[in-house]
RNA sequence: GCCACCGUAGCUCAGUGGUAGAGCACACCCUUGGUAAGGGUGAGGUCACGGGUUCAAGUCCCGUCGGUGGCUCCA
């Protein structure tokens, strides 16, 4: 007689054995006809699921009480669409076998092994839409049925689905003893797939549903495995949300930082150039720089020192830090001298006698540096060094190349050529506490100070079944607790993810979300036993003895690019005024007020205000429009009453109105604060608005 | 690197194997106006590049370069 509790609290008594469809029957007739699965004890079941015993019981439906998609519901609704949709594919594309089919954050896919010759394209989806709504319509309810490991290995081995008798295969070893099937219908008719569940009750319940896009996907993820064919899709529970979804990826191509990087001239990327490597236009180049000069004067304020170190470097100075020998393929080829290179090509030396001579030490040709830190302990191995003068704290916004994939790169979030905000702590081992903690506050207040609430952290720490780390246990328990409790205090929601730490040290990486939900890393506190061993960097300590510093790797914002990348979307292209790349444009009513405006742009320059006059004959309505698709912050109308009165008249992006009238004088002092102070204090606040984010 | 799609004017994009198009931007002229585009005229093209098929290619095929989405990778 199972006693189902309810997530309200009341509890429902059956006399043998329910479902959580008769459950929600009962509770009412809307709840039977919404419902579309049921959490049981925690985990989420199909609606049909025999109870016997006591549980807590929650019904799923697709919608929360306020009104917003249920992430449970959507989950059922997703998998359930994968079906659909692997099921109108092998209608429509016959011999094709099945992969896996799981939801995901973004909707869901279907990886598949089409038949060799035979390829789908973006073309089809209509023609699967079709053939899904077909299935939809007919509302075939989901059927789960089960069998023992052995007879439902056969069965699968039977039908001659290689990758299914290795998902079965798969969950036998994790323990499973039974493999379950869901046909979409009766059993052993109609269309089935391997599936561990659950599903929604039918077909037609899935409301609305789109093929997104292709892709192609390794078996396993392993890229030597067979290559597969992924087909992304989205499903919601009606037309409403799915267009709604649809809206808001339109709206988030707006705020994508290519996009926008076109629109205002932020950066240019140049196919004469090369791929991944970024040209920073003079627009873009006033954000870096505001960027720069600020991380710069807390840098300064915390005790760095600023350092200029070159682009290049000895190959041997990378085969002590093992830069070169391990990360080879991601580097980009050594420049190697041309009266060596022309004495070997004499020789007869081929491309592969090349790279062993240039792996063995033979060839001495130098490296653009993938990364800065040989060159930072060059300078601190290049003096003495005493207990006392640490921390040495190197600084450099340095730029370095890395070899990416050419199918990995794209915008300013991933490239070949970046510059880091750099800087290498040398440290005594009871200083590292203190250090990375520093570290985190200058990401704290930077965060702050641009409003960026919106990311995470993750604490990689060893793991503790393996050899590979460097560097004595004790000091790494001191460690790993050091960058535990810095990133604990930083507010921001964190994650420890063991074996995630290098080999030479626990780390701290921060973490965005670009506009289309993917995350990327912007910077990282990294604690580094291993590279002053390999350059034998030394201190000598109060003890007249010699010892060796533990070095601190810390670039809190990554690379300028992507991290202004991510701040472009952040902001949509709508920078504070402190940052932006016009901050004031001057918009003369007509020529009558041209002496006036040009009077204002000189103030506004002598006081290193970014400004520019638009003296244009168009009227000043125009001029507006100009002004706001290009974000800046703050327009200065000019007109024969301003004139008269020594006044500007002032609009802010973002409010849809003239603020009014202010004092020439007031008004400078008030930009140049603002523009002193970060945003500290704002022009606009002096005004009664409500800010409108939606001002494009 | 892999799979799919894409590359036409400075930008955003139409274009059915048969004369290269639009809007915006740009130049010039008119308009001198008070808060999200006044009006006219004009200039602007090796249709990414290289081959091929065809009487004829922006359009079809192959290759290269570049872009987009995903996979893999990211010290």
């Amino acid at each position: 007689m199972p006693r189902i509790t309810l997530p309200d609290g009341s509890e429902r008594r059956y006399e043998g054995s329910t479902t959580p469809a008769e459950v929600a029957a009962d509770i009412g007739p809307g709840l039977a006809k919404s419902a579309l699965g049921a959490i049981i004890d925690g985990t989420l079941s199909d609606l049909d699921t025999s109870i016997d015993a006591d549980c807590a019981l929650a019904l799923v439906t697709a919608k929360t009480r306020e009104g917003e998609p249920d992430a449970n519901g959507l989950f059922l609704l997703r998998h359930s669409a994968a079906h659909v949709m692997a099921e109108a594919i092998t209608n429509l594309f016959p011999g094709v076998q099945l992969v896996y089919g799981p939801p995901v954050e973004q909707g869901f896919y279907y990886d598949m092994a089409f038949p060799d010759g035979a390829t789908i394209s973006s073309e089809d989806f209509e023609r699967i839409e079709s053939e899904m709504k077909r299935i939809v319509k007919e509302d075939r309810p989901f059927t789960r049925y089960e069998m023992p490991a052995g007879p439902g290995l056969e069965k699968l081995r039977e039908e001659g689905s290689k990758y299914k008798v290795d998902n079965a295969e798969r969950a036998i070893e994790a323990g499973s003893t039974e493999l379950s099937w869901y046909a979409t219908g009766a059993p052993g008719t109609d269309w089935e797939d391997l599936c561990r569940g659950p599903h929604v009750p039918s077909t037609g319940r899935i409301g609305a549903f789109k093929v997104m896009n292709l892709a192609s996907s390794y078996w396993h993820g392993d890229e030597n495995s067979d290559r597969l064919t992924r087909v992304y899709g989205i499903a919601f529970a009606d037309k409403k949300q799915l267009k709604r979804h649809l809206q808001l990826l339109e709206e988030a191509k707006k705020r994508d930082h290519r996009v926008l990087g076109k629109q205002l001239r932020l950066f240019h990327i140049d196919e004469q150039v090369g791929q991944g490597l970024v040209l920073w236009t003079p627009n873009g180049a006033v954000v870096r720089q505001q960027l720069q000069d600020f991380i710069g004067e807390e840098l300064r304020k915390q005790g760095y020192d600023q350092v200029f170190t070159p682009h290049i470097g000895k190959l041997d100075l990378y085969r002590t830090s093992g830069h070169f020998p391990y990360y080879q393929e991601s580097q980009y080829t050594p420049v190697i001298d041309r009266a060596q290179l022309h004495e070997f090509a004499t020789e007869g030396c081929s491309c592969s006698d090349l790279a062993n001579k240039m792996d063995e030490g033979e060839i001495d040709g130098y490296l653009l540096k993938p990364m800065n830190c040989p060159h930072h302990i060059r300078i601190y191995a290049s003096e003495q060094r005493s207990y006392r003068d640490l921390p040495i704290r190197l600084a450099e916004f340095g730029t370095v190349y890395r070899w990416e994939q050419s199918g990995e790169i794209g915008g300013l979030t991933r490239v070949r050529g970046f510059t880091q905000d750099d800087a290498h702590l040398f440290c005594r081992e009871d200083q590292i506490a203190d250090e990375v903690r520093g570290c985190l506050s200058i990401v704290k207040l930077i965060f702050n100070t641009l409003g960026m609430t919106d990311y995470r952290v993750r604490v990689g720490t060893r793991d503790p079944d393996s050899s590979k780390y460097v560097g004595d246990p004790t000091n790494w328990d001191k460690a790993e607790e050091a960058c535990r409790n810095a990133a604990q205090e930083l507010g921001a929601p964190f994650s420890e993810e063991p074996g995630e730490a290098a080999f030479y040290g626990p780390k701290i990486d921060f973490v965005v979300k670009d506009v289309i939900g993917r995350e990327w890393q912007l910077g990282t506190v990294q604690v580094d036993y291993n590279l002053p061993e390999r350059f034998d960097l030394e201190y000598v300590g109060a003890d007249n003895a010699r010892h060796r510093p533990v070095m601190i790797h810390r670039a809190p914002f990554g690379s300028m690019e992507r991290f202004v990348g991510v701040l472009i979307e952040h902001f949509a292209g709508a920078f504070p005024c402190w940052l932006a790349p016009e901050q004031v444009r001057v918009l003369p009513i007509s020529d009558k007020s041209a002496d006036y405006a040009s009077e204002v742009l000189a103030s506004l320059k002598t006081l290193g205000i970014r400004a520019t006059v638009d003296d244009g004959s168009e009227r000043i309505q125009a001029k507006v429009k100009v002004a706001a698709d290009m974000k800046v912050p703050y327009l200065a109308v000019v007109g024969p009453r301003d004139a008269e009165n020594r006044e500007v008249s002032i609009r802010a992006f973002g409010v849809d109105r003239n603020l009014g009238s202010m004092d020439l004088d007031e008004f400078l002092r008030t930009v140049a604060a603002e523009t002193e102070t970060r945003g500290g204090t704002r022009l606009i606040d002096r005004f009664e608005t409500t800010e409108s984010s939606t001002a494009d």
